[in-house]
DNA sequence: TTGTATGCGTTATCAT
DNA sequence: ATGATAACGCATACAA
């Protein structure tokens, strides 16, 4: 039990081999003897030897390791799907880097240029700003896998996994609307000019509401004072302090409908009694809140399953025409519209 | 703008330099001339150089990347912890990698195990498993610096950040005792024999009940039914259905508290008005909870940049001796004991 | 089946 | 201040 570093050269004296013998051994590439590879083994674990990446990255360019980069790991979305995609890429022999954009284009940026020193094979980059898309365009030039999740890249150029904005939060709606709600307010983020998540969504909204002939009210679109817990429960008071009788509200996201709720609650709105609230996303929270938050569920299991596999053959060929997919949902009715 | 991988050397030549003035001009190394660093940069812009982080990670032995080993990167206090981390570091000019051990021994393990694979400088292991410890020890030895963030190593070999798991609980307990809760129960870990951060919360617990005359009761120590948000609920479906007149309940964290709270409402009791409930860390969703919740709050800040600190000089000094330290904390009084 | 030579891209050392 | 050379540890290509 030798301590410092020990290389395969020291492996492979030890055993009487050669150093490729010992690699082969190791990378279970060529045929080996029996016996050879007996006294490889035995050699490895006698010395407590341990692949050096750095050297095994440098020599064959690859790293078994893919950036996975959302916005913030602290938020439940992001914390629970990295969960997910961790085991997911495991399964296939990958180890997952998490990064943190901030969720702006220089951080979004900034995690591609990463993704290249740092050697990773590929990226999963949850993209929430349409800034950074110049970038990655010059980067996938340049070689670097990328599967996109969120924003959709107008052009199509990417590997892209989307959640089922417009249908689930149309579904959310429709929801609202046989519960027999006629005052249906929905939380959006920001910009609306540009297709984005918030757009999309907001859409749905306005979608379902159309197809049952009722007129959406744009005093009822509440732009979200900001995309925090803090910004939700501000819109909240908004939204109570309106004097719009409004009896339902289809939030962005569950983090959202969750801050609104406890800002509904902070003026004695109750939920669901005085008015519905839906979100969007199933965080594992939302089961847990009081009231418990009904939501789209979108299929997360899918979605990690489906990014793994999308940047794996990506990997494989990076001439393939791009794959775009989205994911199933289901509406989970729980107390908030109950 | 040549695509593919762009090398120092190919900058130097571009500007027509040796290789070592470009490495010098990026390291910032030597004295270079002004008018050489110029025509270097120039030449690394022109091409989109990026530097290789393999070939100078086995170059130098130094990779300027820190793991972060926590159970779970989806566990609110993780996450949050991480996005702290990962902020502190980068002040430093390092980068972090998340790891996700699962809260078991072997993940814990195979974290160390996986840093060395990956040549990280350092790692900063939350510990949940005194079975790790070996493995541990072993490592150091082989010279990875590890900084262990919860389970005490109770030999003393390792820096270690610690949250104020007695003086909080204590104060968190003594909060419901000046508040006239007469019945507290207390909602803790499975295995109470060995020193884990269970058993000092619930010792902080007994102690600030004994230190006012009050003798604990056996019976009023609930052990979660498991680490998660359904076990805590399941918990407080318990506690509800106890009979033994509970008027205030410490948690041994957040999640467990409101997940507590979430099954008393299941029973109908309701928070803070029959029962008092207190958790500890102070998550992030805590506040936007509802009830929103009281709990013991460490600061975060001071323990991301004490778990920083002690790795970088870790790194800097393998042989100092280690160090210890618990953050500070305040109490903080929310809805869920008004 | 196994071994030898070579080079991945960078930096430490030494020389100029 | 700058350059030449070697070496980090591994895997590819080829030879034996």
């Amino acid at each position: 039990m030798k301590r410092g570093k020990i290389t395969m050269n020291d492996v492979a004296q030890l055993a009487g081999v050669s150093t490729m013998t010992v690699s082969n051994v190791i990378n279970d590439r060529v045929r080996v003897s029996p016996e050879a590879r007996e006294r490889v083994l035995a050699a490895i674990r006698e010395s407590g030897y341990q692949i050096n990446a750095a050297a095994r990255s440098l020599r064959s360019g690859r790293s078994g390791v893919i950036g996975l980069a959302v916005p913030q790991v602290g938020n439940p979305y992001f914390g629970m799907f990295a969960e997910l995609v961790i085991a997911e890429a495991r399964r296939h022999g990958y180890h997952i880097a998490v990064e943190q954009t901030g969720a702006v284009a220089l951080g979004e940026t900034a995690a591609v240029a990463q993704s290249r020193r740092l050697q990773l094979d590929g990226l999963i980059l949850s993209l929430s700003t349409a800034e950074a898309e110049s970038s990655l365009l010059q980067t996938t030039e340049q070689g670097l896998p990328i599967v996109v999740l969120g924003e959709q890249d107008p052009a199509g150029r990417f590997d892209h996994v989307s959640a089922p904005d417009e249908a689930g939060a149309a579904a959310a709606t429709a929801h609202l609307v046989d519960l027999g709600c006629k005052r249906i307010a929905v939380v959006t983020g920001g910009n609306l000019d540009r297709l984005t998540m918030f757009t999309r969504r907001y859409n749905g909204y306005r979608t379902a509401l159309e197809d049952r002939g009722i007129r959406p009210d744009p005093k009822l679109r509440f732009i979200v004072d900001s995309l925090t817990r803090e910004g939700a429960r501000s819109t909240g008071h908004r939204i109570a302090d309106s004097g719009l009788g409004v009896d339902g509200v289809v939030a962005l996201n569950d983090i959202v409908a969750m801050g609104v709720i406890r800002g509904l609650r902070d003026r004695g709105v109750a939920v669901p009694d005085d008015m519905r609230v839906i979100g969007f996303d199933d965080v594992p929270a939302a089961a847990y809140f009081i009231p418990s938050l009904s939501t789209v569920s979108p299929d997360h299991e899918w979605k990690a399953a489906k990014a793994v596999e999308l940047i794996l053959s990506r990997i494989e060929d990076p001439l393939a025409p791009p794959r775009e997919y989205t994911a199933p949902f289901a509406i989970v009715r729980r107390e908030s519209t109950a």
